[in-house]
RNA sequence: GCCCCGGUGGUGUAGCCCGGUCAAGCAUACGAGCCUCUCGAGCUCGCGACGUGGGUUCAAAUCCCGCCCGGGGCACCA
């Protein structure tokens, strides 16, 4: 029944339904909501984007910070972007550079940007605080020590020391008199506590290289921990949104000790797609290896990589709109991205013609000038295309169609095939367009030659890295395609959306 | 070892707090058809899931306990 009734074109199935009074259901289109936030009020959201840079800007940076932007967005909040650049070690110029450019190209707005490092004064100031209420104190363990020592539950006898002898090595670490591992700073937890992030972390050591922005200034510098909830509290942040591999139990807890106020905090896990982590860890060697261009290769999870690979910057902002955040851990799956900018792109992108393998058709006293839009159904514009007898047609279509038969040259004839083979031969045969023959399109005139890379996934299920994550096609395209900006992204019709990489070389984005 | 957090179709999620309306919604993927000068878009239909074992209850995806599996923390990293 159901077979019979699809049979039927739309347009009769309408038409038959009101015959019967049956009107149709009109489906709420409405797009996907994020859920509230615990205790926001409109106009009073305060969020941060708290990005360390000592990396390049990914995907899952770019959707937790999507999250936040959404956000400030649905609450009309403010949103910082705050640099935690507390490790001078690890923290380098150009990432924050990296991290700003990446932010402007997915379109979000912040109101507020500051480095953790230009506060390092203030810092110290809740440092002192700490260790004069006596929740901090000063630790010369070995590194050693302090770990077994934490394991076994037992507390060290600088424990015990008097706040002043705490208060002066304090000083003294501030004068640069130390040396690094000499002398820690420890919030003074609870030794015996059953998670293990509370037996007296350290929340300030020493580091002797000079830091990118504030240089040799300073050499004690707090722990993320530490550094956060200050921060989060002078910055009046109301609410974290951030990816679980933190715990919050220590930073409640130094909240509390500080008497600060209390944050919302929610959790999700973090954001990756199948076979493309973006853990540094296992992405670094791919680019020392050689084994991709570099950090921007189109296989890579980078901000640069995906965009690169014709992914556009609202594809992602929606698409974190729609999956949402969760603690359930989850591998996105790329198409579930792709579909999402297909829908953008499908509107916006032009239509042009692209030969694969080429396979040369002479078709016999040919001689016809035809003006292409650029796209089905939006005024996109059009191209003009002189066509002589020769023209170029993929070999795919070439191979499977047989001696004989008639197909159509898109937007241009149909033609019915001689010959096959070197010198393929072709003969008009009308106009008329119907759906049933098969359309191909075809290259004629100048044609541009094109390489086309279409990048695959990385890892595959064992996790080692596909020697094939990186394919190649070769073909030619009409010339209108030279007259398409770097960056812009296309369709080479029945292959699918490109973008325009570099002169002669396309980026495959996806079907 | 100890401590958190998760486990809904191939994939991603909704539902779980406040048990029934869930013989489980949506998206994507896949299959079929309609439409279309694209293998794109649009439209219609189909396919397919509550980790596991107990318990509570008239009733459990939803509450409780055990187990299994996955992730994270226990850094002088963030």
């Amino acid at each position: 029944m159901v077979e019979r009734i699809n049979s039927i074109p739309v347009e009769r199935q309408l038409e038959l339904l009101s015959k019967y009074g049956i009107s149709e259901k009109k489906r709420e289109e409405g797009e996907k909501e994020l859920p509230e936030l615990p205790g926001a009020e409109r106009g009073r959201v305060v969020l941060r984007l708290p990005p360390e840079p000592s990396g390049y800007m990914h995907i899952g940076h770019a959707m937790a910070f999507s999250i936040n932007y959404l956000y400030k967005q649905k609450y009309e909040g403010k949103l910082w972007l705050r640099f935690e650049d507390t490790n001078p070690r690890k923290v380098e110029k150009r990432y924050y550079e990296n991290f700003r450019r990446g932010i402007s190209w997915l379109g979000i707005e912040y109101d507020f940007e500051k480095n953790v490092s230009e506060d390092m004064e203030l810092i110290y100031e809740f440092g002192r605080r700490m260790i004069l209420s006596g929740n901090a104190y000063a630790c010369s363990c070995s590194l050693e020590r302090v770990k077994k020592f934490r394991f076994e539950g037992i507390e060290c006898e600088h424990r015990a020391n008097s706040t002043e002898k705490n208060l002066r090595i304090w000083e003294e670490m501030l004068s640069k008199k130390y040396g690094e591992g000499t002398y820690v700073i420890r919030m003074r937890g609870d030794m015996k506590n059953q998670d293990y992030s509370l037996r007296d972390p350290n929340i300030f050591r020493i580091i002797q290289k000079a830091h990118p922005v504030t240089l040799t200034k300073y050499v004690v510098w707090p722990t993320y921990d530490f550094a956060n909830v200050i921060e989060d509290e002078i910055c009046n942040v109301t609410h974290i949104l951030r990816s679980s591999e933190f715990h919050t139990a220590l930073q409640d807890t130094i909240r509390r000790m500080l008497s600060f106020r209390k944050v919302h905090v929610i959790q999700f896990s973090r954001f990756s797609f199948k076979g493309t982590p973006v853990q540094k860890r296992l992405l670094r060697p791919l680019v020392e290896k050689g084994l991709v261009q570099g950090w921007d290769d189109p296989r890579m999870p980078t901000v640069e990589g995906i965009r690169r690979r014709g992914i556009l910057p609202q594809a992602i902002i929606r698409f974190t709109k729609e999956v949402g955040y969760t603690k359930s851990e989850h591998e996105y799956d790329w198409s579930l991205l792709f579909a999402v900018n297909r829908k953008l792109l499908d509107p916006i992108a032009k239509r042009l013609f692209f030969v694969p393998s080429p396979s040369r058709l002479r078709v016999r006293g040919l001689k016809k000038s035809v003006e292409i839009r650029l796209h089905p159904d939006r005024d996109l514009g059009s191209r003009k295309i002189e066509v002589d007898e020769e023209l170029f047609i993929p070999a795919e279509d070439m191979e499977s169609i047989e001696v004989g038969e008639v197909f159509r040259l898109m937007e241009l004839c149909n033609v019915r095939l001689l010959s096959k083979g070197r010198d393929a031969e072709a003969e008009y045969a009308g106009d008329e367009l119907t759906q049933e023959t098969r359309k191909v399109q075809w290259v004629a005139g100048k044609p541009v030659e094109v390489r086309v890379i279409i990048p695959g996934e990385l890892f595959d299920e064992k996790g080692s890295f596909r020697e094939d994550s990186l394919k190649e096609v070769n073909g030619i395209a009409e010339e209108y395609f030279s007259s398409l900006q770097e960056g812009e992204i296309f369709q080479f019709v029945r292959f699918g959306f490109c973008r325009v990489d570099s002169r002669n070389t396309v980026v495959f984005a996806h079907r």
